[in-house]
DNA sequence: CTGTTAGCGCCTTCAG
DNA sequence: CTGAAGGCGCTAACAG
């Protein structure tokens, strides 16, 4: 009942087990035709499927891929996610997923779990941590990904390296220029926006939020403008919400004090905490981009389908999986610690239009 | 370099492997303390990590969990995505992840693939097609389903059973009462609507899809109304922008001849689609619920921040996939082909409001 | 309670 | 070009 063995269908085709692997797997060359063929016809008759955990233990490879994210439902990861799964594809792997919510110590046992399995190589998406929180949890990520290195396997990153890493071999990021691409954004923000602005920006230490928020600051600087106000809040919709809420207040009490006030420009530093941002003004009843504009980051696809249209900074999220994913993949002495890298888009629309139609 | 293994781990604590695997990996009952400690720290100090492909051949079990989507981009399918990650966390339990893009022969050899890893569990969700085009895909599907299970692989489904799937042994639908909300819908949308009613239905042959159409059309048929009209398209969000845009161009030919028109309500048979209506119509200058009403089905998370608020069916997507994955652990005996059901939820909102403000 | 002995299913030298 | 033998790392019966 159990399913077939190759030792079952060289039997059944009269041969060695030795042989029949050879015509089944992809050895170097087939043997004789007519024996090949013979196999060939055994296996398929007996509904032969490789144990791949066996081939595995014997080739030491897996054939597996895994992937690392904070949640698989997020847009922002599920697009990531779909680049990953159409590299694994094409490399011939299988991708093992598994979501963290961003807590260093859940993914260094993910890692840990991937070495378990002999993965070939891993992927990690989501934003890299800095909190002294996050301290022990980063050192004990590093150093799983350090000896997962050591035994051979092969780690991309999408944006930062991990904490303390040190393994530059068959260690790969794939560097987003998060900082240049905000500081951008908010050039060009400040070109059509006499406002103030405020930056609704995730934990203090999380790095691709650091990152947008430093370069977004130096942005403003370079067109003349103060700095910004942070707003700390977490880096999912239910921060950005919670921001909004405060902002909300904030612009309604100046609206009714003082007439000639100026509109605000809050940028989010990621599109699902503007869209929560957004939600929560609109749930007070101010309206974008009448009543303060709003900028995102990311261009995640659901922006699509979002009114009013969020100005953000696109980046070619499966591009990015895709690149961390190959990046993993064949000679690994070609880049030690080489950063592909990709470029974004600063796309302006109408949440930030500065003469608002309604 | 490599990683290092048990026998390692038992000689640097100088007992045998069989113990040292005793202790490390979860047996019976541990060794002595004094033992045990010692082996504990032998390992910890070599950075043991036990091999998983090498336990599950020993073991014939792999702890792995296929999972089998369309597209795990899709809100629909990454929010079911979530549920089973999080049953299979808590069965200890890794998921492996495969896109097919809904063709049975990719299935098919998802399901293979998925099998050679020894996968102990493999869930599928997805629309099952009935199209002559797919038959031979879903025979195919089947009876590698039917060997897999054979061989004590258990199977979850969503929604429909696989067709032609005959395998009862360790195979597990969840179903979703689609033809049934489907009429709830479309009653409660009657009660509401005097005009008249268009489906944007999938492809022919999409068994979610068609159970939908028939669940609108019976509970039309019940309120007394005549059945609607239904267009064909694809099941994604550019299907559901396509048939907007036929109807956007009838709904204004409508308008400029017929000054009493009545408003056309629509019903897209998922989300995404109704989304892609929706943008359709918006593009040609339409407003929802003003110049027609639009509905939807499953209620994707998306849906929260779409404007206008889109009414549609409730499913606990979530809930799904956590069904589909938590009914393949256990008893094999415990149900044979069982089905755990879900319920959902007409939830009417604002785009099928009937008296519209603008 | 511990150690020894066999495999799990496959690949890969090494002979023939 | 094919077969035989050994081992990948671990677990599960058995002994002791």
């Amino acid at each position: 009942m159990a399913a077939s063995t190759l030792t079952e269908v060289a039997r059944l085709a009269g041969v060695s087990p030795a042989t029949a692997s050879r015509v089944l797997n992809g050895s170097a060359r087939t043997p004789g035709p007519d024996i090949a063929e013979r196999v060939r016809k055994a296996a398929e008759s007996l509904g032969y499927i490789p144990n791949a955990q066996a081939q595995g233990l014997a080739k030491s490879s897996s054939g597996l891929l895994g992937l690392i994210v904070h949640d698989i439902a997020d847009p922002y990861f599920s697009a990531i996610a779909r680049g990953v799964q159409d590299a694994a594809r094409e490399q011939g792997k299988m991708v093992l997923l598994a979501t963290t919510g961003g807590t260093p110590a859940d993914e260094r046992a993910a890692v840990a779990a991937f070495a378990a399995r002999r993965a070939d190589a891993i992927v990690i998406a989501g934003s890299r941590s800095n909190r002294p929180a996050d301290q022990d949890g980063n050192a004990g990520l590093a150093a799983e990904l350090d000896r997962y290195c050591r035994n051979g396997g092969r780690v991309g990153v999408v944006g930062h390296p991990v904490v303390g890493a040190s393994a530059s071999e068959g260690y790969h990021v794939v560097a987003v220029p998060n900082e240049e691409l905000a500081a951008e954004l908010a050039r060009e923000l400040a070109a059509n926006h006499s406002g103030e602005f405020v930056i609704i920006a995730g934990p203090e230490g999380l790095l691709t939020s650091d990152d947008r928020v430093r370069g977004f600051q130096n942005g403003l600087a370079v067109a003349g403008r103060p700095p910004a106000e942070v707003m700390h809040s977490g880096f999912d919709r239910a921060g950005g919400y919670e921001a909004g809420q405060l902002l909300a207040a904030r612009i309604k009490a100046r609206q009714t004090s003082d007439s000639a006030a100026s509109r605000l420009c809050i940028f989010a530093v990621n599109d699902v905490m503007a869209i929560g941002a957004a939600a929560a003004l609109r749930s007070e009843g101010l309206r974008i981009p009448r009543d303060a504009s709003v900028a995102g980051f990311d261009d995640i696809e659901t922006l699509r389908d979002f009114r009013p249209e969020l100005s953000t900074v696109r980046l070619p999220l499966e591009e990015i999986g895709r690149l961390a994913a190959m990046g993993t993949a064949g000679d690994s002495t070609a880049d030690g610690g080489a950063a592909a890298a990709v470029t974004g888009q600063v796309t302006l629309r109408r949440s930030t239009e500065t003469d608002p139609r309604g």
